[in-house]
DNA sequence: GAATTTATTGACTCGTGGGTCAATGTATTC
DNA sequence: GAATACATTGACCCACGAGTCAATAAATTC
């Protein structure tokens, strides 16, 4: 990795502040003030690289999502047979770095913006769509036919949103194993008790726990 | 029904004219003069009804959400069998005269400042609390164990919240009738493919539509 | 090391929105 | 019909937050 600019680094810095300034403190909470304390730099500094609020925050969004992505990718490359990508997805999607209340809370804070901001509109549609797809091939890839693939990702994705909501509001205090707990059941339901997803699922799942731990040293 | 002071009609009014204004600007786009413009009243007027915009937007809530418990309650009497009360509750939460975009934008406002709102926080807890025991009550009746009726209102509640959170959002355009084809699917794995549930389903379905066709008219 | 670009900031402007207040209009009471 | 209570409002104030700007500090170029 080469040499950055300044101008980069600060870039990335400002919208990571923001991220977490908006998690913590909502969207009317989040002001340029907060963003600047929260990284020690001024109120002018961050507009000196964004030219405005709302492309602070659309940047921070957009980046927030990028490290969910690359984490996503990093699993699915781990993964080896459909029902392995399958909960690559999801272990992706309860990661501990992120399943958590406040970052919960800075994507519902996104989606109340959604039908006021076209760029949270697009940004949403794409995660959506990613999320939609992902689910649709790798379960398409287990030997269902498109039309089962495509109920059971529009299950698995509402459940996931579901949750997602949960986990923002702290309702029953949920955590990753509850969230897994819930969305295994109905799995088992749907796809029946094939001894195939066990295993690729505990196999996903020490390769996040795996992945998480590495993420955290240097 | 006798007469009502005046105070009792404007308060009413501009709590009713605020969800609906919350519902189509966000919370942001929420102030007292559009609050006020959309009933033709002054601001002043406004304020001199609610102390504060704070309570405005609280009252305005909680009557939203008293509306939608009238309906599920009219709902409720009508059922006769436990599954009949389960799909009272799921007609109550899908009702074509709630289910709409911009109502659920409203709500995901509100779920975006639950964390710094404490009256929200109680609002949205009592809500969630209501659903989810009204379903397990009505699947122990079934003749579920209590774990069963636990983990299939649990799911029920969690597609719920998904399905809102689509609508509010547009994702896919959904409605009412997807809605109810996403959940059912989920059922028919979960529950198995009962002939006394599908019958229940019809009734409370159709029951559903009366009470709305008769709300229209005074 | 002078010149020029780039980074950083404090001080400022400006618009907006919440909330107050006193004045005026309108019922109600006796 | 005077007095009293209540409804309604325009005008005003204030706080706060976005965005500008010019001045200064630091780094880069030549």
């Amino acid at each position: 990795m080469g040499r950055k600019s300044i101008a980069d680094i600060r870039r990335v810095e400002f919208a990571t502040a923001a991220f977490e300034v908006l998690s913590i403190h909502g969207m009317k909470g989040t002001t340029l003030q907060r963003v600047a304390d929260h990284t020690g730099a001024s109120k002018a500094s961050v507009l000196h690289y964004f030219s405005n609020k709302q492309i602070l925050i659309e940047t921070a969004l957009r980046q927030a999502n990028a490290t969910l992505r690359k984490e996503a990718v990093a699993l699915m490359n781990l993964a080896s047979t459909p029902w392995e990508k399958f909960y690559g997805i999801l272990e992706a999607n309860f990661s501990p770095t992120t399943f958590r209340p406040e970052v919960a809370h800075g994507w519902i804070s996104m989606c109340a913006e959604v039908p006021h901001n076209p760029q949270f509109q697009r940004l949403q549609t794409v995660i959506y769509r990613r999320l939609h797809s992902n689910l649709v091939t790798a379960l398409k890839e287990t030997g269902m036919t498109p039309a089962e693939a495509e109920r059971g990702a529009n299950v698995v994705s509402l459940l996931i949103d579901g949750i997602w909501m949960r986990c923002g509001l702290q309702i029953g205090g949920l955590n990753r194993e509850d969230a897994f707990a819930h969305i295994e059941g109905v799995l088992n339901n749907l796809f029946g008790d094939l001894t195939e997803r066990h295993s690729a699922k505990t196999k996903m799942s020490a390769l996040a726990n795996a992945l998480t731990l590495n993420a955290a040293k240097p």
